[in-house]
DNA sequence: GAATAGCCAATGGTCAGACCATTGGCATAA
DNA sequence: TTATGCCAATGGTCTGACCATTGGCTATTC
């Protein structure tokens, strides 16, 4: 009752909360203090799981539940019959869960366009105020490569996913940059399964995705931009005309 | 030999690439699924993991790895005694997980906040086109309780969460809204730890909020893009001036 | 009859020991 | 020197057991 009433007040901060950490929260804790203050550096093997187990005092199977959620947060990288490593590329986490969001959707595939269209659009823009030279010189590399692969579907189809993604990469925006991946990589399924790039679409993906590297390289934001997003517009018409009748 | 020379050429992309997925993905997978899905709808509780156990027909181990991989991301949520259950809102526990600092760099901030621009302006013009009726009701509701909330900082940030999503929702695009209510789910864990919303600013920012919802109430869509687009900009600028002092 | 106390089955959390598949290095053979 | 084959180490999985917590059921009490 008294203990009620405090609650609601709000007066007595100083009851405790109760916090029940589990063990394997316990550990997670300890391993990523160790990787903040850089006893552990990226790249860097941890003791096999067993001799974990002793150091920590306790089973295998809390021990492999702590890595395990280290795992999924993209600290950790475990490889069979070699050892767990520190991930290079720490704090994949944001990525990951966002990732996971779209997964977790029904995914709509107008919905998706949609979304898609933003993320090119907008990281089209940034990238044209970003890009450092190497991107562009990568950029321009996937463009050759595309009209190389002009008479060959399958993998124009592949090239033409690399250089969006390589756009999206010089955003410097790692999360835009793997939302966008991650939206693509849904429709790119999508489209893979009755694709119907004829050559003369082909032809004219190509000129638009020069009008767009055009833009890039000169920083023109805005004209990057729109070009991208006429682009997108273009390309996925036919999807749009198939997602009319689709209606599953 | 030949499977080199195929690889280096490109041409054989029929090899296949390997993938190993361990039994506690496929299984992830599979409840990720079922949730999408709406088979397992939020809130709802699980079978037992022994239960499950004997559907999956594996062992606890890889059971109970896959489950935690999903508390870790925040779908999941185990309470001991009782049993396992879906998430209600799955950015309720990004606070939790946040607590591993390490994930959030000043980088990942800055990213996260330009990501959120995009989504919040783009979520607004395709609600100034989309709202129905009752979406228009809904916004105006949160907006009430905003002018209701001035003087508690705690329940404003709160309401403003609302509004956003609200807006998220009447675009009518799961997918956006969920990006949105992820991003924003990570910004919101990120300020409470000091909020420091004044008076003032509280009353700047509901009249942003006005701002925003008379473009959306008239379908003036640019017009709530750019509304917006001011709002997320002026509410950011303390946490942006945080990013650069703070430097863990 | 209602409230309380106590018990108990179900459940998530943890443990120990075992076996499997993969991997990389080392010793052996060519 | 190169190729082969073996083998120990490692992560992945299984089994069966025990513990602590929780919620509901039951019996007790007033």
């Amino acid at each position: 009752m008294s203990l009620d009433q405090a609650d609601q007040e709000g007066a007595a901060d100083a009851l405790k909360p109760i916090q029940r950490r589990s063990l394997s929260d316990e550990i997670v804790a300890q391993i990523v203090d160790l990787i903040a203050r850089d006893v552990l550096k990226p790249g860097e093997r941890l003791p096999a799981e067993r001799e974990l187990c002793k150091r920590f005092g306790v089973g295998r199977t809390s021990l492999r539940e702590a890595l395990r959620s280290l795992v999924v947060m993209g600290i950790l990288e475990g490889r069979v019959g070699e050892g767990t490593y520190v991930c290079r590329n720490s704090s994949k986490y944001l990525e990951r869960t966002l990732q996971w969001g779209l997964l977790l959707d029904t995914k709509k595939v107008q919905d998706l366009v949609e979304t898609r269209l933003m993320l090119e659009s907008q990281n089209a823009f940034l990238a044209a105020q970003r890009a450092t030279d190497q991107d562009l010189r990568d950029i321009a590399a996937t463009l050759d490569a595309l009209a190389a692969a002009l008479e060959r579907p399958e993998q124009f189809l592949e090239v033409d996913l690399t250089f969006h993604l390589t756009i999206a990469r010089a955003t410097q925006n790692t999360i835009l940059a793997n939302l966008l991946s991650t939206t693509r990589g849904y429709l790119q399924a999508w489209v893979k399964e009755s694709l119907g790039q004829s050559s003369q679409r082909a032809q004219l993906s190509l000129d638009e995705h020069r009008v767009i590297f055009a833009a890039l390289e000169t920083g023109r934001a805005e004209e990057a931009r729109d070009a991208m997003s006429r682009h997108i517009l273009s390309s996925s018409v036919d999807l749009q005309a198939r997602t009319l009748t689709d209606n599953s």
